[in-house]
DNA sequence: GTCTATAGAAGGATAGAC
DNA sequence: GTCTATCCTTCTATAGAC
């Protein structure tokens, strides 16, 4: 399917989506949206009501994207090392395709944190603990994983992942400099992060 | 010095770093810094012409407080592992008292990467490394931290620090449903984030 | 230096023709 | 469904009195 091809609303979703991405909610103009998606900004109020509503139903859709990404850890019948390295590789890859992603969503939770807390009190958390409790009882205890420190773990991990991409143009300036590529820098994180923390946990 | 007898400039320049950091360059409002610094948006005008240059200033100076930071882990005589834990204590320790930052920062970079490349362009990378070099060389070698893996180090200790604020949001709905609490959390990852890193680089 | 008043531009949203 | 024209609010910035 072309880009013509598509139907008046996608068209100007991907638009909406682009520019919100770059821009950030404040930063978006209707006007900027209307251009890219090849129509006029009365086009945009008659499928979507209004600025916020477009910016909500593309929000959703992206927190959604990055949510489905930790779906998988749980079905993959891993041993819990392999666990961990199969979902560095997978995120890191995914944001190697979608970098602009984190900033983002990071800024965007600061600007209404209420949204992303509507998001999470949906999930159950101690199903999510139990169901990895009972495949890795062993692996846990081994690595000292506990309910309790659970958290520090988990944000370990996404940080090791997120935070590259988050702060680019900060560690792209610097590699930059010393002579080396942040893409580069990114496939061999992958690897890095993986063996650094398999490290970390083995005693 | 109480607030009324700061000289004006002073009191716009308090009153814009706090909106600025609140709302960011495009969601901040000159109307808003002038009801918090107690006086009209003419006055804004009168001492820092445009917008653009109130937010450059108050830009300038938080960046700034960021690299003094990383300043005093080159001065200090301590073992490497003694300066990883000492920088971790200090940097959380700051940003506890100081946790949107991160979100400002990171957010802004995006928006104007030219920004902060200019200051990372004037730092001489080169003698920073010859400098830790020096100081550690044994230790380097033991844990295996080459020039070459430098970034991935720096961006993991780095991480381990502003990811948990950055993504304060998030990390908080998910620790509410659990029962824990946001600010135990940071100030157990002072502690925890030394030992993860340690016993990570430690064969 | 500080204020009030207002200019001037931009942007979100709607009316109404086709 | 799609367009042009336009309304109306918001916001930055300036003019001019004190």
């Amino acid at each position: 399917m072309t880009e013509t091809d598509k139907q008046t609303e996608e068209r100007i979703f991907d638009a909406a989506t682009e520019v919100f991405i770059e821009k950030g909610m404040d930063g978006a103009r209707m006007q900027d949206i209307a251009d890219r998606a090849g129509i006029n900004k009365a086009l945009l109020h008659y499928y979507y009501r209004t600025k916020d509503h477009l910016f909500n139903a593309v929000y959703e859709m992206i927190a959604g994207q990055m949510f489905k990404k930790f779906g998988p850890v749980l079905d993959e019948n891993l041993t819990l090392e392999q666990k961990i390295r199969f979902f560095l590789r997978e995120h890191i890859t995914f944001l190697q395709k979608n970098p602009k992603l984190p900033s983002f969503i990071l800024n965007e939770i600061h600007r209404n944190p209420d949204r992303i807390r509507k998001l999470i009190q949906r999930i159950d958390i101690n199903k999510l603990w139990n169901t990895l409790e009972s495949q890795h009882r062993e692996e846990l205890k081994r690595y000292n994983i506990t309910k309790e420190n659970l958290p520090q773990f988990m944000t370990t991990i996404a940080g090791m992942s997120v935070f590259p991409f988050a702060a680019k143009p900060i560690i792209a300036s610097i590699m930059e400099k010393m002579g080396y590529n942040f893409d580069d820098y990114i496939e061999h994180r992958k690897e890095y992060a993986a063996d650094f923390i398999i490290n970390a946990i083995i005693k």
